[in-house]
DNA sequence: TTTAATCTGTTCATTAATAAACAAAAGTGG
DNA sequence: CCACTTTTGTTTATTAATGAACAGATTAAA
C-alpha cells in the first residue's frame, strides 16, 4: 500500500484514539481529529464514511493486528501457554489503547468484536480436540470465552495488577480445570 | 506551506539526527536516511540538494529555531536573565538533538554558526549599551561569545550538571564581571 | 424565533509524494 | 584487477493529500 496511505490512516486513527482518552466518542467531531491527525479534513472523508466508519476500521484495525501477532505460533495449535502469555504481554504494551477502548461511552462494539473472535477460535479448539466428552460443548462455548473476556477486561481496566507471567498461569488453570486444554 | 512538505522534511530531519546518534554524519547514506524517515528516497531529492544541503537545512533550522524561541521577550532589549534562562531550559529540552549536532565527527559547522550568531548578537548589544568606556570592544566580542559558546558546550555535553537555574545564574555573573550588562 | 457559529459532506484544481526504472559513480570482496 | 553490489542522482507516469469553496444540517446564543 502506498506509504502515504498508511501514513494518513495511522495518523487519523491515532487521533481518534488520542481524542477518545478526552471525551466520550459522540463528542468527537471530524474537525477534531482532523486538527490533532495534522491532515485536512477531506482527508478524512477519502478513507472513512463518517467517524462511525472511522471507529469500526479502527477497532477492526487493532483486533487484527492483536490476533496476526498473537496467536501465529509454529503454526496451527492455537492455544497454548506461551501464546497466552505473548497475548497478555502485547495487552500491556498497548493497555493505553486497549483501555480507552473498553471503557469510553458509547463503545460496546469492541468487547463484543473480540467476544466474537474468541467464541470462533475457541469453537474451532473444542471441536478438534477429543476430550470433553461429558461436557456439554453448547454450553461450554458460551461459558470460556465470556469468563476470558471479563478476566482481560479487569485486568486491564485495574491497570493490570498482576504481571502477564501471573495472570497467564492463573487463566491456564482456569482453562485447564474447564477441559478447555488437555491436562 | 503544505501540510505535507511540513511532515516530510520533519521527518527526514529527524531521521538524520537520529542516525547521527549512531554513525557519523560521513558514513549515512541517502538511502537509510529515507528507510528511517519512511519517505520515498526520491523525495529527500525534492528538498534538498545532496546529504551535506540537508545537514546545512537542518542544523540551520535547529538555530532559528533556538533564536526564535529563545530571544524574543517584551520586545529589543536582548540580554536578561529571564532570557538567558529561557535558552538553558529550551538547550535542556533539545538536549538530544544539540548533543549530537555538537559531537557528531564531521560537523564543526554547527558550534560555527552558533559562534557567528551570539557574535553578531552581542556586538550589537554592546554597541546599544553605553558602557564600558574603559573596555577594548574588539577584544570583548572575540572574548566572550567563544566563552559563552564553551560554557553551553560543556554544559550539554557533559550532560547538564548544573540545572537551568544555576547555569544561568553563574553565566550571569560572568557577563556581569566582564561589563557586558550593566551590574 | 431569529441570528450566528460550527460542523458536515462533497467537489474541484493544484501540488506533493510515490513507485519504478535508469545510467553512472562509488565501494566491496575475491 | 575485475565482477558484484550498493549508492546516487534524475526522470517518468500515477496517485494521494491539500486548500478552498460550497450548500445544507446542527447547535448555541441572543
Amino acid at each position: 500500500m502506498d506509504k502515504r496511505i498508511k501514513k494518513s490512516k495511522r495518523a487519523i486513527e491515532e487521533a481518534l484514539i488520542s481524542l477518545m482518552a478526552e471525551n466520550d466518542f459522540i463528542d468527537i467531531t471530524i474537525n477534531s481529529i482532523a486538527e490533532r491527525a495534522d491532515v485536512n479534513r477531506g482527508t478524512i472523508y477519502l478513507h472513512y464514511e463518517d467517524k462511525f466508519d472511522l471507529l469500526e476500521q479502527c477497532i477492526e484495525g487493532k483486533i487484527q493486528k492483536l490476533l496476526n501477532f498473537c496467536l501465529p505460533e509454529g503454526s496451527g495449535s492455537y492455544p497454548s501457554k506461551s501464546s497466552l502469555l505473548r497475548t497478555f504481554n502485547y495487552l500491556e504494551e498497548h493497555s493505553f489503547t486497549f483501555h480507552i477502548l473498553l471503557t469510553n461511552k458509547g463503545v460496546p462494539t469492541f468487547r463484543k468484536k473480540i467476544l466474537n473472535v474468541m467464541k470462533a477460535g475457541m469453537k474451532e479448539q473444542l471441536e478438534l480436540n477429543g476430550i470433553n466428552q461429558n461436557i456439554n460443548k453448547e454450553i461450554l462455548i458460551q461459558f470460556l470465552p465470556s469468563a476470558t473476556i471479563s478476566v482481560i477486561e479487569w485486568w486491564i481496566i485495574e491497570s493490570m495488577p498482576y504481571s502477564p507471567e501471573d495472570i497467564t498461569e492463573q487463566l491456564w488453570i482456569l482453562l485447564e480445570q474447564n477441559h478447555f486444554v488437555p491436562k
